[in-house]
DNA sequence: GCCATCCGGATGCAGTTGCATCCACCATGC
DNA sequence: GCATGGTGGATGCAACTGCATCCGGATGGC
């Protein structure tokens, strides 16, 4: 159970934190610049337009978003002090809340898109085939797998 | 040069993100509740061991690590504080300093790494296949070339 | 030698995160 | 109906990050 990995799997470790730092840093110092929010606020809002006027709980969007109850709690609190989101009062619930997207925050996140997209087409797309890209999902998607059970 | 980047792309950015949120948060966490300090300190006395007796100028760590400037200023504050790190004068240069790691240090790197193995087995060798860990690191090379030059 | 500039490193401050805890409300047993 | 425990969400506080700026020493022009 403790045994010591092999190199390649140790490699590719090293190589998913460095890539990750060094795209994502990429990527939001040139949304940054264009005068956009952080990308978690593009994330949250996304999802809540998918989830359309029914809007989301925000235990749910925590659950979407792979973010800590405070952390969204305080995020819903900024996007809601833009603008960009609605809490409103749930009726089956007395305790929780539904957020619901904003036109001003489908708006954010119409604006946003090129210019995200435009930088991870630089910043990812640029150093990878189609093929590739498609190879390097597919081989991170198993890390998004369940935890490999205890035998 | 806005174009927007193929679906296996986008993809494969999401992916990135994600699978290095999730795989991270289990190391680390496993790690604190083994009692070790952030996984930062044992990158920051990998590559000071690494340079052995001669030490490293902090401005060389912090090219070595994916580091602001003022953030290793404070990483190595608290290693310091700590005791796993010496700050000396250097001859050659009034201004800067000399950064060299510790028997402490030392002692500390050597605690971390089967705790750290292990949870990078666990965590992420669990899910691949040698050769598949193999390709992904390949693959996540290609994103830490430098950037594309503009034609 | 003297000045302007640059570079290595530190630091004050505001914004953000993590942690622990708290508050309110739901659900269950009785 | 009322105590008990569980769940959704907020918040006080300490730690950490980012940013801008500052300080002192090096370097180059003259």
């Amino acid at each position: 159970m403790t045994a010591i990995p092999p190199d390649a799997v140790v490699a590719a470790w090293v190589r998913l934190v460095r890539a990750r730092h060094r795209v994502l840093g990429a990527v939001e110092a040139e949304l940054k610049r264009a005068g956009f929010p952080p990308l978690a606020w593009y994330d949250a809002l996304l999802e809540l337009r998918r989830a359309g006027e029914a809007g989301l709980r925000p235990y749910q969007l925590e659950g979407a978003m792979l973010l800590a109850q405070y952390n969204l709690s305080r995020l819903v609190d900024r996007l809601a002090a833009a603008g960009h989101v609605v809490r409103a009062p749930t009726p089956a619930d007395g305790r929780g809340q539904v957020l619901t997207i904003t036109e001003r925050g489908c708006a954010l996140l119409a604006a946003m898109w090129p210019a995200y997209a435009a930088a991870i087409g630089r910043h990812m797309g640029a150093h990878l085939t189609e093929a590739e890209a498609a190879t390097l999902a597919a081989l991170l998607d198993r890390l998004l797998a369940p935890p490999a059970e205890p035998g």
